[in-house]
DNA sequence: CTAATTGATACTATTTTAGTATCATTTAAA
DNA sequence: TTTAAATGATACTAAAATAGTATCAATTAG
């Protein structure tokens, strides 16, 4: 039962270093090197993030990634939802085939307040409210 | 990301069937014709809960499991914590290695509050409170 | 030109979840 | 006392999700 899985992970980690580093571009050697995030995968999910409007790219020699809006605007649900799909808990059970027996739909309608409680909680976090100010 | 599954699920089905149902003892050839579970699967799930003390078992001929509690006595959170683990949500993550960043330090500690919520929630439902009156 | 970069995409490996098979043991009832 | 129907224990297989790799094409600063 996890919340965030290891892209996501990931694509937290390198969203805040960017956030605070100073260069406006960081390419994926420099986020490789300072993260110790394995290349491939990284780049996999920095083009998704890129995609998704999350981030904005540079092609070519000295390009890389850049954050395309303000940390205090990116909520880690936004980056959960790309990599994870839809903020669902009870996802795997009543999507398939709706429930068949009337416990069922009672514990679907107690899940799914909690889960509500979930996500809006997890709105609240944004990369800026990550970020160490010093 | 899923809070609750089969294995867990099926659980919830054939303790509600038990709990509603009038004979005392029920065998797994009953609840296979009635909840359509896979046979195998149910017998190891119910063989777990009887470990775990939720149900007691009765071997040989006319055997089968009862419950072991009355059913505003059984949560489902100790369901899920027979076949899920106990209830992390932030499992993976941060288990195998202890933050290595200052930003994911602050994020392990939001998601840490949030699954407090969430665990205190899903410990108000019992079996008990899934079943419908009649 | 060329070396360093991203784009696209297909592939492999690992882990978790779901389900199956089988033999041993127990026990109610004919 | 035999037997059929049940659970106990355990090993195995299958499917799905997650994690990671490999490679070639296109772009671009210097």
């Amino acid at each position: 039962m996890k919340l965030i899985t290891r892209d996501t992970d990931y694509a937290i980690r390198a969203i805040c270093f960017m956030a605070e580093n100073k260069e406006e571009i960081t390419s994926v050697s420099e986020l490789v090197e300072k993260l110790k995030i394995p290349r491939q995968f990284l780049r996999k999910i920095l083009q998704a993030l890129n995609k998704k409007g999350v981030l904005t790219s540079f092609k070519g020699k000295s390009g890389g990634f850049k954050l395309r809006r303000k940390p205090q605007d990116i909520f880690i649900t936004d980056l959960i939802k790309v990599f994870q799909g839809p903020l669902k808990l009870n996802k795997c059970i009543f999507k398939k085939k709706l429930c068949s027996s009337v416990d069922r739909c009672i514990l679907r309608e107690k899940i799914g307040e909690i889960e509500q409680r979930v996500v809006s909680e997890l709105g609240l976090i944004t990369v800026a409210s990550l970020l160490n100010k010093r």
